[in-house]
DNA sequence: CAATGAGTTGAAGAATTCTTCAACTGTAGG
DNA sequence: CCTACAGTTGAAGAATTCTTCAACTCATTG
């Protein structure tokens, strides 16, 4: 009784719909990086972040690794570029959208004065 | 005052993050199609697809012509083909770790009774 | 060993999103 | 005009997800 694949494929995007767990995948596709620099980019409280960090390794796209004290995040393979720049480009065409529906909504107003 | 990136990414992506959504934008691929149509393939009720259509309405990631008594629903353009494609790989690489993971289980139990 | 720093966890309330139902807006036909 | 059909909408309760805080684990240092 597997998961239905289109379940499963909304369970994943659900999964990046999140703008710290966007953040973090983004940071890491530069390469590994401990919490500590997570923390210092982001700007927000550690347990935050840690509670964002968990949702990502519980789906399994990072992996995180103790190194002494400190704590390594990693991307988990994948090619999560290819997937977020896919992404960017239709997102890029739907904000274009929107602003040429907000300065028709000007253009309106100004001629209803 | 933009909206941050991140966070319009974020958007877009939890637009994404339902099974009803997903298999509309995957039907759509193969061209416009009449909401009769999609009702027909998803089974579902007629109100709970309308209120889903709506989603991806209001993202713009698809458009709704009225033609006669119809309504012919389409991709508003954009690659929706490659971000799928680029979400499946990952999506298959992730699934393909978990059941390592429950194979790895399995033998632990059995090596403990 | 006590104390401190780095991260994580669990839980509770707030905020979002889902689901479902009844009511509604066209549109076509009798 | 009345009815039936195709879809949509609004709203309410249920279910999820977010945010935040206190408590906790583990490793390091004095």
């Amino acid at each position: 009784m597997p998961v239905p694949l289109y379940q499963a494929k909304a369970e994943f995007f659900r999964m990046l719909g999140h703008p710290v767990r966007i953040r973090v995948l983004e940071l890491l596709q530069d390469g590994p990086k401990p919490v500590r620099d997570l923390l210092a980019e982001l700007e927000i409280e550690p347990s935050s972040l840690s509670q964002q960090l968990a949702v990502l390794r519980r789906s399994g796209i990072v992996t995180a690794t103790r190194d002494g004290s400190t704590v390594v995040y990693a991307l988990a393979g994948g090619d999560v570029a290819d997937l977020m720049r896919a992404a960017r480009r239709i997102l890029t065409e739907l904000l274009a959208g929107q602003n040429e529906l907000l300065a028709e909504l000007r253009q309106a107003e100004q001629s209803s004065r």
